[in-house]
RNA sequence: GUCCCCUUCGUCUAGCCCGGCCCAGGACACCGCCCUUUCACGGCGGCGACACCGGUUCAAAUCCGGUAGGGGACGCCA
């Protein structure tokens, strides 16, 4: 046990995207490993904004990746009170002012200074004004000023800001609501966070936070920004890049195994080390190994891994797992074979559980067509010739295994001075419609000789032209 | 515009702190060959990078300075 304390804090504007998931997973991966403590909490302080679907998504991409939390989920929401009060405190001890100066105003200001090449900041102008005018009014804080602010980022490294680059800002909405800079400071201050690892979008608020922490008299934490996950293009990752919320991985077919290895990766690294299991990542986890750059988010590398986790992965696990994207396809399982079997011809050859359901179907629903360009390859004489030996060999043998059945198909083509594939294709195309199929004694053993002859029989018959 | 950050193969990265083992290693992707009962899996091989310029040094991807490029922030969003 140590008492190292972390915490994920996403706004409940959206679903959790692969960004705020990596962000969380860095956070649950240190407390697991030092021992220390995660906390979960929800910053809804924007009443707009916040919506409840947004929590549940939120929630829901969490546990699918495992990533569980020891305290929380807190709302920023319900510690309002508590906020007020500390705003009041700083306004009694003269550290905030109110200020009257309206949103438009502040707005034609800014605007102004940035045609002019000046940093756009707050001018100060109710800084120290006297008068109480009863008019709507925010609260600032009274930015300490001169030196600079500078803390050392366990990720980048020392970090120093210039004071004056630091404006008086908006601890209080006209609304009473209390904004984000202020309130981070008070929930990590009071829900005793030793570690704030954030994303890099973050830094320029750590400045400002850090004084707000000194202001209020509360010791400073240690900071961690991870750096942002780009597109291919480079910029920012956005919808336009494909996919971006975790549970949409989920949908498409990808194990939550796959998306944590793909997503610890990227940006931090062990040696040549590419695949880690969930107690590996834990042991070998520093925060001090995770790089400065942004990363480039690669589908490609996801759906590798994602491979190989199907691969690696349990066959009845694998089964529940891909029911859904089968019900989804209107399949019916009931009458055909255990899907566990059916997953261990089809492990090798998926990479998302999407495809393996596309490629399971044969077993449950007898071809309702066949590849012709395929079957076109061989003549009439042929194919008839090969399922009628086939469908009596079959029909009369005992054989049950794949390798049993694989040696009668070898047999055959001894007998008959046939090449395998001559006796191969044909087969497959009757048993699955077309030629991408798992090897033909798998498909026999996992389908049945009985429907594996009916099937032949019907596409004989086809043939026939009967 | 101002401030902050970043820069090794197309991509993720190792190496950089503690210069020589690096004419730079691994992985994904791509290409080729092999295996083969189709599709895959797998095996082997190939392509491919130290952003640029200067300095320090016997020696620099590694240290120093500058330049360029990229990103982020500048909100009564978080």
């Amino acid at each position: 046990m140590s008492d190292l304390r972390v915490r994920f804090a996403p706004s409940p504007t959206g679903y959790l995207h692969v960004g705020g998931a990596r962000t969380a997973l860095f956070n649950w991966l240190l407390a697991r490993k030092q021992g220390g403590t995660f906390i979960l909490r929800i910053e809804d302080t924007d009443v707009e904004r916040s919506t409840r679907e947004s929590v549940d998504a939120i929630l829901q991409g969490m546990e699918w990746l495992g990533l569980d939390w020891d305290e929380g989920p807190f709302y920023q929401s319900d510690s309002f009170p508590l906020y007020r009060e500390y705003v009041q405190r700083l306004l009694a001890e003269g550290k905030a002012y109110r200020c009257y100066c309206s949103a438009a105003e502040l707005e034609a200001r800014r605007e102004l200074a940035m045609r002019e090449g000046r940093k756009p900041k707050y001018d100060g102008t109710c800084r120290d004004r006297s008068d109480h005018p009863d008019a709507p009014s925010v609260v600032r804080f009274r930015t300490p000023q001169g030196g600079e602010v500078a803390f050392n980022d366990l990720i980048k490294g020392r970090i120093a800001f210039p004071a004056e680059e630091l404006d008086d800002l908006i601890i209080q909405r006209t609304d009473g609501t209390p904004t984000y800079n202020f309130c981070v400071v008070i929930d990590d201050a009071t829900m005793k966070i030793t570690t704030v690892i954030r994303g890099d979008d973050h830094v320029n608020n750590t400045p400002r936070q850090i004084q707000l922490y000194q202001a209020l008299g509360f010791p400073v934490p240690e900071f961690a920004h991870v750096p942002m996950i780009l597109g291919s293009d480079k910029a920012r990752l956005s919808k336009r890049h494909g996919a971006t919320s975790v549970m949409a991985y989920r949908d498409m077919g990808f194990l939550p195994e796959a998306l944590i290895n793909y997503l610890v990766r990227l940006g931090w690294s062990h040696g040549d080390d590419e695949i880690f299991s969930r107690e590996e990542m834990i042991q070998r986890f520093d925060i001090g190994s995770v790089g400065r750059s942004a990363g480039v988010f690669n589908p490609d590398k996801l759906l590798w891994l994602n491979a190989h986790y199907i691969k690696a992965g349990d066959p009845e696990r694998l089964a529940d797992l891909l029911m859904p994207h089968l019900t989804r396809r209107g399949v019916v399982i009931s009458n055909g074979p255990v899907l566990a079997t059916v997953v261990k011809t089809l492990q090798e050859r998926a990479q998302t559980l999407e495809e393996m359901a596309e490629r399971a179907l044969f077993y449950y629903q007898a071809p309702q067509g066949y590849d012709e360009t395929a079957l076109a390859k061989f003549d009439g004489d042929h194919l008839a010739k090969v399922f009628q030996v086939v469908a009596e060999k079959l029909s009369t043998t005992q054989a049950g295994t794949a390798t049993e059945f694989d040696a009668i198909f070898k047999d055959i083509c001894a007998e008959n001075a046939w090449k395998m594939p001559q006796v191969g294709q044909p087969l497959r195309i009757a048993l699955s419609g077309g030629t991408q199929a798992p090897g033909i004694g798998e498909i026999v053993e996992t389908l049945g000789r009985e429907e594996s002859v009916r099937r032949i029989r019907v596409l004989s018959n086809v043939i026939a032209g009967v």
